[in-house]
DNA sequence: CGCTTGCTTCAAGTGCACTTGAAGGTCCTA
DNA sequence: TAGGACCTTCAAGTGCACTTGAAGCAAGCG
């Protein structure tokens, strides 16, 4: 695996709020990585990599001297974030859509306020359904373990 | 909307657990409703009805004497099973599979009860991480929120 | 020097879960 | 008896999120 390259370039806009002390595999400064490397760490395939940036949700990927990916901690938190929204069933174009507001800086810091309230809002009720689940599944479940004795049969 | 018709027929294997009380449109015994009925009660459109049927996921649908589909309630409780397990992030396919369980009868319990076991344990591992990306979610957006002050920036 | 490895682009293909279209049957009302 | 509402089947189409294929460049090793 070949490493680092090309010089530091003045940093485009970027998320800005990195909340937590999430780990990176190389501490900032040895932060250019390979496609192959980002793949590895976050269990995306490299071609969705390159499809990601293709579509505006990885943005401001740096190149090196031959025109190869460097990936740095920057674009690992990023895809980390990726990842969590896409947990709570945010549509890619929905996704694009807030890095572009990422990318214009912090006059969007209310639209995207909205969305990830938006978004938390739509989280709980999720969570409350899978609360529900839960308690259907526990109650099948229980059916299926004790068979002849349980509640309700058709 | 043409209503009831054709007369009761032995019932074929169901679920057989049916847990709680959700209250149905009509009561047993007057329970035939038309498609357009389950469709507008489900919020499952027409064809998807049709479809779930085609593919083994809701067997043994009654017809009419012309031919029509006749849904029951024990369809409708059915068909609200269904909606849990996608909520659950389970495919198609595996529903399918567990329907063709439920239709084996009661030598059937055991797996039935195993994938619904290994569902439960995924919707764990789910809301756990959903309740990790609600605090990622209350960061941000408080970093947002509080612009200047707060905690970190890249 | 040629081979292998790993990257590049661009275009086409895949899998899933439906959705839509075409053509036709049946029943009720005017 | 004609129209409209509602149903039927079968086949093809859609949208999303990638995945795969083809063709080629660049660096390092024997």
């Amino acid at each position: 695996m070949t490493v680092i390259d090309s010089t530091s370039v003045i940093s485009p806009p970027v998320d800005v709020c990195v909340v937590a002390g999430t780990e990176h595999p190389r501490p900032d400064g040895q932060d250019r990585y390979t496609i192959s490397e980002v793949a590895a760490y976050t269990g995306l395939s490299a071609p969705t990599l390159r499809w990601y940036e293709e579509i505006g949700l990885l943005p401001d990927v740096e190149r090196s001297h031959n025109g190869q990916r460097r990936f740095g901690n920057r674009d690992l938190d990023w895809l980390a974030f990726v990842r969590r929204l896409r947990m709570t069933g945010m549509p890619v174009a929905d996704m694009v859509h807030f890095a572009g507001l990422v990318q214009r800086g912090e006059d969007t810091f209310g639209e995207r306020r909205e969305i990830l309230e938006r978004t938390r809002r739509e989280v709980v009720v999720r969570m409350a359904e899978l609360q529900e689940t839960l308690a259907v599944l526990d109650a099948k479940i229980d059916f299926y373990a004790g068979a002849p004795q349980a509640s309700e049969r058709a």
